[in-house]
DNA sequence: AAATAAAATTAGATGAATCTAAAAATAAAA
DNA sequence: TTTTATTTTTAGATTCATCTAATTTTATTT
């Protein structure tokens, strides 16, 4: 396992992270959307990667990750998420800022510093977005899950992990009071727009739109 | 205070850190050595750092921190010192293997980050080393310190700092039993090679060399 | 199936940050 | 004060990561 340049994890990041855990094909034009950056750029990255067989690449043909490309995402994720349980549990800070530090604090090359703050932190088995922590040989396991919008009428759930980790979304949903570990309840459900009425705690009631339902996952 | 690259901030450190805290000149070989890199490498990075006025640079006449870049110098030094007194009290790393990592967190970008850090370790005013840790606005005070080495026969002091933060060095110390806040008393000098007899804690009698004994700072 | 559109790749440039080798400036020695 | 040595700077290459513009490949329509 040589050691990787900043740019060159983020993107193994982005390519396991658009291929669903490295199984499926991602398009260079997905990569570029998702790192906002130019098409000409992946290509170019892709290229090098592969000639480290840290990725599959067929030209014109998308790229996956590799079995070493695989090991070296999951560590970097690794440390993303133990980074952010430390900026949550430790500095007090929400969940909505931690993703940008953490999107630096991840590229820090020491495996002691990350064994030592995974003790610090208890072991943590998931972020403070409900994202599985990969251990030491990148294995984890995800809780089950599924979008609030999925959930059938009258049926419940716990909140485990939210989809997007967009600041603005998690502002919003600290706003109405949605947060892991939330009980929720379906009290109703809109056909035409996918919106819903929610319980949460058995004590809050309040509509949700779709685009909050689809992100929101919950575990029975 | 545009955003610095990392080599720009590495190279400010060490034209603060060569001058001591500024004042003097210092040379471009000065840095090639301090740095582990050539000296046309250091003339072309003065040449950029002085284009954005970082430091005051005259062609064969050496360089000096401005006072803008001094700032930048100083919060990079804030974060290197911070973070190693989170590794060695919070992570429970060793004084001797926290510099390198240090290294690499002192770059991070977030002044908020930085922030609930200093609250979360308690405002630290001194590393591990002894260093003393700048405020928000570069601001700091040192222990008054003299080396052993320049401690009269009898005299007594308090170990405040390590001049030097060599991994060999620091260990050596914690083999022989020397750590910040022993208090030494110099039971004898010798003359002809600088080495000395010192009492630790009132119960461990050892002998230093010159080089130790010029490294290990003590307040009266 | 030929024409058109979309996606992906290559070619060529650019900006950091580095290097080696050569030239220039300063300092030291004869 | 010349000569020699040392230090420093410039010139020219190299590598990485990026860009725009042009080309090539694949996919979609008519």
């Amino acid at each position: 396992m040589k050691k990787l340049s900043f740019a060159e994890e983020n993107y193994l990041k982005a390519v396991y992270h658009l291929s669903g855990a490295g199984e499926s094909d991602v398009s260079t034009n997905a990569i570029a959307e998702e790192m906002q950056t130019k098409a000409a750029s992946v290509s170019d990255m892709l290229r090098r990667l592969s000639e480290k067989e840290l990725v599959i690449y067929k030209k014109y043909q998308g790229v996956k990750i590799s079995e070493s490309g695989k090991k070296s995402a999951l560590q970097v994720i690794r440390k993303h998420r133990l980074w952010e349980v430390f900026l949550v549990e430790k500095l007090k800070f929400n969940w909505d800022q931690v993703h940008e530090i953490a999107e630096q604090l991840e590229h820090i090359k020491s495996p002691l510093l990350i064994e030592r703050l995974d003790d610090f932190l208890g072991h943590p088995k998931f972020d403070p977005h409900g994202d599985p922590i990969p251990d030491e040989n990148g294995e984890f396991k995800e809780k089950p899950q599924i979008p609030l919008a999925e959930v059938d009428l009258n049926g419940t759930g716990i909140v485990v992990a939210v989809k997007d980790t967009n600041p603005l979304f998690l502002q919003h949903l600290d706003k109405i009071g949605i947060y892991l570990g939330a009980k929720t309840k379906i009290i109703d459900k809109v056909e035409f727009d996918g919106s819903m009425e929610i319980l949460v705690d058995s004590k809050n009631k309040l509509f949700i739109s779709k685009e909050i339902a689809q992100n929101v996952l919950v575990t029975n």
